[in-house]
DNA sequence: AAATTTTGGTTAAACGTTTAACTAAGGTTT
DNA sequence: AAACCTTAGTTAAACGTTTAACCAAAATTT
């Protein structure tokens, strides 16, 4: 049998009390009593019951992660990477990550994730978009909550977002300094915060340098930015406009669909085309060309969102803030100067 | 605050003890108090608290999944969705997946994972090849422990197997049949039985249709099955033999690195040479040709690891148990029939 | 109708911790 | 030296369940 702190307390002749004042150094004992029982702990390999613990303390040591199954089973692991992020921090935290996923239309007849319910969690990291059925749910636990990538409608919550404009900009200008005045957006499901701060972008970048936005090179109406529809909008976009010399997709996947796309038809990237998608997904190396992109710190993500968590869980109260992950330019080889052409 | 078992009672006008036994259903009630009880769970919303459960049952009702970051951070998403499956079994059992990610050399220095080490789990999962020390210090806690995809050196535990001789015969039939005889093997590490299993079935299948079976059309000297590894093979595999005309590589990595190779020196895909991969990732779809492979059902050999799991839970006793689970061709636009060159 | 079994429940101990309340001994102030 | 404070520890209750041991009443057997 595992040793408990009693086993330990007989070995070392104290009291359990002792003992465990020592291992959460909650009140003074005498450095040899200390030292004694941590040298018994260590001969016997003690640990903590977890259950015990949490019984008595009222908390778990895990945090909940909620993703929804179409984010979950992404081809490009985008959320997972962010999930990775979370375990990767919690281990140093002493927590464990319960991860879950819901249906993508979790409505009011799904039961809420177990963990909730059965009070298997101190809190919970959202990540994506998530129902409006869940978070109303949730809410009613006071569990806190941090949501990364996805502003949820009542904001309250404390947030890890990508900076998605400074991202659209990076790209277009990019774009732009290579030479390109004809540049096409591609997204899907404009609705998402996200994408809407990327065409901001895209759109602020082309007014600071002057260059006229035209509706017939941006198309968003896609439902989901895969690759199919990343397709089906380059053909949209060079029906509506032969000029374009250079797209920007909203993300990797739906460029390379414009890939794809070019690729059929006689398009060669960059020396016709210039692409660029934004995520930086690891499909992006196995294309050909490989793809220039802005790379989105996953993983920082992930960890950001649990140190978050990690200190409200401390000060007791939820501080509603908001993080902002910086992206970054990876030039790779899709985009080049348009005088190649 | 949440109900307990006691506000249960209370209402219910019971003893606790009866509502722990409608809970369980582990003894006779009579129908109506039962469904009094139930009622009043239900209306009160109790949920059980988990740590008192598994502080008196001694069960955590938590099942630890252990990877090396390696296979953690592979690009392709290999381990993540295996674990993806038994997360999905896990919820319609009951249990949770804590998962981790060790070192991939762990060593003496190490610390096993806390999950092990403070009792929060009830067995442990283990998917693909890991350290031999961690096997030997885990063992000493006694935990029913499942393998995926690896088949540890003192086997005695139940395992979880991709039939890889099987898809080497798919693949290397597959070819066959397109009328190619001049066949390279690519891959990495043959000391992992994954490969050399797969290398069986190549061998096999030339065995079988009387090809013979050159040992300069077989390329493994790699460390690690990843598409760098992919590419340089293809460039000794050429370098050996100018004749071949169809290429099986260990995995799909290595496949899109040989397309790249070839992509490179200007060979024609399927036209001029046909390569197969194996696995079934989702960079698949995105290379071009998409790649004829050999398909593992990843999610399904999490399930069918976390049925083993709960069995042997349940059984109170290990049974040791070998799943060997089919793979399927799978015919995209990396391989033709030899005529056409 | 006395003896026995079955039914439907209750009581209380146990699981392994944390922590408030207490205490004995030694030091410090007056 | 009486009164008080510190220090270093102990005792015991509490957390929310499960379950063995028990019991009273009703049903069945003799």
């Amino acid at each position: 049998m595992k040793p408990t702190i009693k086993d330990v307390a007989k070995r070392a002749g104290v009291s359990i009390a002792t003992v465990s004042f020592v291992i959460n150094n909650s009140k003074r004992v005498s450095p040899e009593t200390k030292n004694r029982i941590l040298k018994t702990i260590k001969s016997l390999n003690y640990h903590p019951s977890k259950s015990a613990v949490s019984l008595v303390s009222g908390k778990t040591g895990n945090i909940g992660f909620i993703l929804t199954d179409d984010h979950f089973l992404r081809t490009e692991p985008f959320y997972t990477r962010i999930f990775l992020g979370t375990e990767f921090e919690a281990r140093g935290e002493g927590y464990y990550i319960l991860l879950t996923s819901i249906n993508s239309d979790f409505n009011e007849k799904d039961q809420l994730p177990r963990f909730i319910l059965n009070k298997s969690v101190d809190g919970i990291i959202v990540a994506g978009k998530v129902p409006g059925n869940l978070i109303d749910r949730m809410s009613i636990f006071n569990l806190p909550t941090v949501f990364i990538d996805y502003i949820p409608p009542n904001n309250s919550y404390p947030l890890v977002l990508i900076d998605n404009i400074q991202g659209g900009l990076l790209a277009t200008n990019h774009l732009i300094s290579l030479g390109h005045r004809d540049i096409g957006f591609i997204g899907g499901d404009i609705s998402h915060p996200s994408l809407s701060d990327r065409l901001k972008g895209y759109k602020q970048a082309l007014e600071n340098e002057n260059i006229l936005i035209k509706s017939k090179s941006i198309i968003v109406d896609a439902k989901y930015p895969d690759r199919i529809n990343g397709y089906n909008a380059a053909k949209k976009l060079f029906a509506n406009n032969k000029n374009i010399t250079a797209i920007f997709a909203g993300n990797d996947a739906m460029a390379i669909g414009v890939l794809h796309y070019l690729n059929d038809k006689g398009y060669e990237v960059p020396k016709d085309v210039s692409v660029i998608g934004f995520d930086d997904v690891e499909a992006d190396l196995m294309v050909n060309p490989p793809l220039t992109t802005i790379r989105v710190p996953k993983i920082e993500m992930g960890g950001e969102a649990l140190k978050l968590m990690v200190n409200t869980l401390k000060n007791k109260k939820i501080l509603p803030k908001k993080i902002l992950v910086p992206v970054e330019l990876i030039i790779r080889d899709s985009t080049s100067s348009i005088k190649r052409k």
